[in-house]
RNA sequence: GUGGGUAUAGCUCAGCUGGUAGAGCGCUGCGUUGUGGUCGCAGAUGUCGCGGGUUCGAGUCCCGUUACUCACCCCA
């Protein structure tokens, strides 16, 4: 069967199993979301260009939109596909501003676009989670803490290998910074934002060549991004390296808070950090900020990040600041599922194929299927009357767990373990974890 | 955007210094004629990515092209 179909770059599709998997991460992060108090938004996929480009973006591989039937005279649309959800995001909060609550608290879970060159964990469309919150003019520092948290506590929920929180603060950095008489405190943070890349000493050249450091203030650049630790013990740490600030105290105290918030109570897989290298590239951060990576897949980078930024939005009147942080779902899930350490059960919902055995008595067994979704059980009749070993194997290359003998005596048939027992379309259920697909997790600890 | 690799059956891949296409898995049927999975036997399937060139002859060599893929850059 040559066809010239072939798979687009960039572009995944899942299969059915696969999508199950992914269908079933995206409730339970938004299940989080809600228990927390965040509402639902979906925005348009479209952003005028002028918007999208805002805020030296214009690195990020806009796709823009026109119109097939558009002559060349009218040129393209003025519009490109969102290549994160912030940007729409804080339009959505200017054009609804008069109609919502602030604090206001928001999750969205959409698809966004980049046209960059794919690779493993990096896709041209690519599903993500946000969770925000944004205030009118002001957005109390305790928000930082509860959204942070939000965010540890889904992923916590969620079948994958387990993840570290790790974070910073750029009032500290560019306290800090500032404190040590740095002239130029912005590319002193774009440079230690290479340190994963660049040896130590490269780095501490580059402060003195890019960002005007003496050698003396390189060193205690370096020192400070060298510090990472589980608890709270960095706030000593900084001090002992005896650069004094009012910038760098608050820095201190919101990181403190953030690390002290997110780790208390018990996680099965999320650790937090207090990492002093962690910069993030974006200019638009003003305190808070965090990567997210998920053991095992550290060449995928971040999974996630976030942070604090003081002018999410502004319409002349109002500010609108924000504190938010986001998941990579496609990033993160589809290795996972490729690697098989996630795989979903089976590819179809049915628990249950109810046979037929004539086209005569079809009406009966579509009776039993009636009688089983009546009680929420997804099941299927059998597409046609072929000999009961066809209508077996059929539910086993479906990874249907249970075949239904319809009859005078109704009986139902576990096909992996081949027990058969008689049962009552009105009253028989399943075990809970055969209901619906599951997600299987490959258990390879090391 | 820069550089490498790959392209053959539904899937994974083999195919030597050119001679007219194969394996495993899967699929269909039968053994077992209304209870599958194991086993045995039988069977079907390809514009060898596309276009051109060299040659008596190209899956194989050359040129081009497209797609996929990996790395760099960058990010979710």
């Amino acid at each position: 069967m040559a066809s010239k179909i072939a798979p687009l770059s960039g572009f995944p599709e899942l299969l059915p199993a696969d999508r199950a998997v992914e269908r079933q991460v995206v409730e339970t992060l938004s299940r989080t979301f809600e228990l927390h108090g965040f509402a639902n938004i979906e925005t348009r996929v479209v952003e005028p260009l002028d918007r999208l480009a805002k805020g030296g973006e214009i690195d990020k591989e806009i796709y823009v939109l026109r119109r097939l039937q558009a002559g060349d005279e009218d040129g393209d649309s003025g519009l490109g596909l969102h290549f994160d959800l912030t940007v729409p995001f804080a339009r959505y909060v200017l054009e609804h501003a008069g109609h919502l609550e602030f604090p206001f608290r928001r999750f969205q879970i959409q698809p966004a676009w980049r046209g960059e060159r794919p690779q493993e964990g990096r896709y041209r469309q690519f599903t993500q989670a946000d969770v925000d919150i944004v205030g009118k003019d002001v957005l109390p520092f305790h928000h930082d803490v509860e959204v942070m948290r939000v965010m540890v506590d889904a992923l916590d929920a969620l079948p994958i290998p387990p993840v570290s929180f790790q974070f910073n603060n750029r009032k500290l950095i560019q306290g800090f910074y500032r404190g040590l008489g740095l002239p130029d405190v912005t590319t002193a943070i774009r440079t230690i934002d290479k340190l994963d890349k660049l040896p130590a000493e490269q780095v501490a050249a580059l402060l003195v060549s890019d960002a005007g450091a003496t050698p003396e203030q390189a060193q205690r650049c370096l020192e400070l991004a060298t510090i990472r630790v589980a608890d709270t013990s960095f706030v000593d740490r900084v001090r002992a390296l005896g650069v004094e600030d009012e910038l760098l105290d608050e820095g201190l105290v919101e990181l403190a808070a953030v690390v002290e918030g997110c780790s208390a109570g018990d996680h099965r897989h999320v650790s937090v950090e207090a990492n002093l290298r962690i910069a993030r590239g974006l200019d638009y951060y003003t305190g808070t900020v965090v990567e997210i990576f998920m053991e095992g897949y550290e060449r995928l980078k971040s999974v996630g990040g976030g942070g604090r930024y003081d002018a999410l939005a502004t319409d002349g009147r109002s500010t609108y600041p924000g504190v938010g942080v986001s998941f990579g779902v496609s990033r993160s899930l589809i290795p996972l599922l490729a690697d098989g350490v996630l795989a979903g059960s089976r590819p179809v919902p049915s628990a249950v194929l109810v046979a037929v055995a004539d086209e005569e008595t079809r009406a009966q067994s579509t009776a039993v299927a009636t009688a089983l979704r009546a009680r929420g059980i997804p099941c299927e009749v059998a597409a046609s009357a072929q000999k009961f070993g066809k209508q077996i194997r059929y539910a086993e290359r479906r990874g249907i767990p249970y075949v239904w003998f319809p009859g005078e005596a109704h009986e139902v048939k576990d096909i992996r373990s081949g027990d058969q027992v008689a049962a009552d379309p009105a009253d028989w259920t399943p075990p809970i974890e055969d209901l619906r697909p599951q997600v299987l997790v490959k258990e390879t600890e090391k």
